[in-house]
DNA sequence: ATGAAAGCGCTAACAG
DNA sequence: CTGTTAGCGCTTTCAT
């Protein structure tokens, strides 16, 4: 591989100028500027990433803090990763996958080793740990989801506020007065998961808003728990309608449980699934109503908020809340008029 | 940050001896090593792995080749990427992620940044230009799947060969006759892409050895070319009654295809989904029987394989083949006895 | 507009 | 067993 000198020499120009051509840093002119090309060309000259990063302290590389597995992971957060991966190689920079639990204190020997300029954190929790350790290091990060107190902080998130609202509409365009909500298990919303914690919370807001009448439940996130929780849920409230479900993996049980009624999506049971992808939705019969996030979006302006904080000069800390977009298939209709 | 003059001073040694103890590259006596590690400590000492890279050659990076979401990615594809991860930080490694189509020329570039190690490739096709790069380039690296001349590379695969046996094998033991094939499509087989042509041939040859009578069918990723492919596959050979299916987008398609037949699954048809996770198998009603891929050990064997080509000094390059578990759930049954 | 030279933090000869 | 020193390939002052 052929290095700097080399350019430099073929050039036969000084080894600063090559460097000083290749980041365009001071003003070289333009005759000069084509022999270094040329060279670089001929030679088949490629920028050496460490030696880069050692002298200039900026590795250009980030990283993304993934939750290992313990929920399960979804297509969601595949598709995070591709687009963060893209993003970030846009921009120039490489994406390391840093796959650690919340509490996991490996995290600090990671900033620490110096590899990465800057972090982007998956799945924050209301109280997250890697968040209090990153600003007690001064370390560049950006945040998808936020905590409990993001004010000066980075994060892009979906706008869960609108999208429940979103979805209150939807149902309740169609007729339906009564609309259970199934969420992510109560443990999730006591460990101050995000989207639980907040979908939760504007649920009862927007159903009281429009004056309806609003039922919530937790549930595990399994085909099992979505079984019982829908059963439950309609032994308490016979009335239930419309349904909006937080829960990708309790789905199944929730169709499931609808059959063996003798009961039929829409006719007798319309619902909704919140943040849950396309290709989930179309797994199913009927094909679900959605409220899809919109992932890649997220993964990609995670990253641009997280590398436009690193180039920054002044010390702004952009942020960002997108919506997810209502897709209307099979499984919601218009509510019955008779009651049952 | 200290760095390893700070720690030299503060052991009274010399700055060599701080990288020989970490490192273990030669013998250290005992006492003095105890020093150097509790001056490290008090320092709260890290190595920066940027500098090391540079002097040592070696960065402990190695990349990821992702395909890009072409034919749709799966969850599938994510097990196998924070499997990966964990399996390189299990190493001392970093994985970085390098999103790329199959034919782009960005990847020489990356190559030649100098910072990876070496290269795991995802998805190998039969003739894939990556592979014919990276030798070309004499780049060290492993695959996830093989192309079609795989000797004297290093790859991790599934034993399609006895995958598809013990699909075949299921259905054969449950008494059934007739078994139909639906592959991925033409266009994957043409492309070469490995599941699809190895499942393809060794289908042929497990009917043709246990004299039953079989019929294979390709179908694109969707839906709509699932049903479309059943109800043609059945309109040609009614008699089927076991189906093997490698085609998880199809599945909700031929589901709904034999719903409407008025034939119930498994009393009528028979359905084993090959190469397919428990999360996929369990959204549909029936669950389905299925061959799961090991795909967590297949990432973190891939990885290893690299690393302990990256580590050797022999030039061994280790391959591994490893079959798909047989998970009977509720879409195979006993054959009927009665022709249709 | 260009050069010369001093590091960035570490590894690995080379020399005892 | 330990110390000295020359790089790794680049960025960035400081000169001119």
């Amino acid at each position: 591989m052929p290095t700097m000198v080399d350019v430099a020499k073929r050039a036969g120009v000084a080894l600063s100028t090559v460097s000083y051509a290749l980041n365009g840093t001071r003003p070289i002119s333009e005759e000069t500027r084509q022999r270094i090309y040329a060279a670089m060309e001929e030679l088949g000259y490629k920028p050496h990433a460490l030696a880069r990063g050692l002298a200039s302290k900026r590795s250009k590389i980030i990283a993304l803090l993934f939750p290992t597995p313990e929920r399960g992971l979804g297509l969601t957060e595949l598709e995070f990763v591709t687009s963060a991966a893209e993003a970030a190689r846009n921009k120039g920079y490489h994406l390391v996958l840093w796959s650690l639990p919340t509490d996991s204190s490996e995290l600090r020997q990671l900033l620490q080793q110096g590899l990465v300029d800057g972090v982007l954190v998956m799945e924050v929790h209301l109280n997250d740990p890697r968040i209090e350790l990153l600003r007690e290091l001064e370390f560049p990060f950006s945040m998808i989801g936020r905590c409990a107190e993001s004010t000066g902080m980075s994060y892009v998130d979906i706008d869960f506020d609108r999208t429940t609202q979103l979805a209150v509409n939807c149902l309740a365009e169609l007729g339906h007065r009564q609309i259970g909500f199934i969420n992510h298990s109560h443990e999730a919303f006591e460990a101050g998961y995000g989207p639980t914690v907040r979908v939760a919370q504007r649920f009862n807001e927007a159903i009281a808003a429009a004056q309806l009448h609003g039922v919530s439940s937790f549930c595990h996130d399994s085909v099992a728990a979505g079984y019982e929780t829908f059963n439950q849920l309609l032994t308490d409230h016979p009335a239930l309608s419309g349904l909006i479900v937080m829960n990708e993996r309790a789905i199944p049980g929730i169709i499931q449980a609808v059959s063996e009624r003798g009961w039929s999506i829409p006719d007798d049971i319309s619902l909704i699934s919140l943040v849950s992808s396309a290709r989930v939705a179309e797994m199913t019969l009927p094909t679900l109503t959605t409220l899809e996030p919109p992932i890649a979006e997220l993964g990609a302006l995670g990253v641009d908020l997280l590398i436009q904080q690193l180039e920054a000069q002044d010390r702004e800390l952009p942020q960002a809340l997108l919506p997810c977009q209502l897709v209307v298939r099979g499984s919601t209709g218009q509510a019955r008029r008779t009651e049952r």
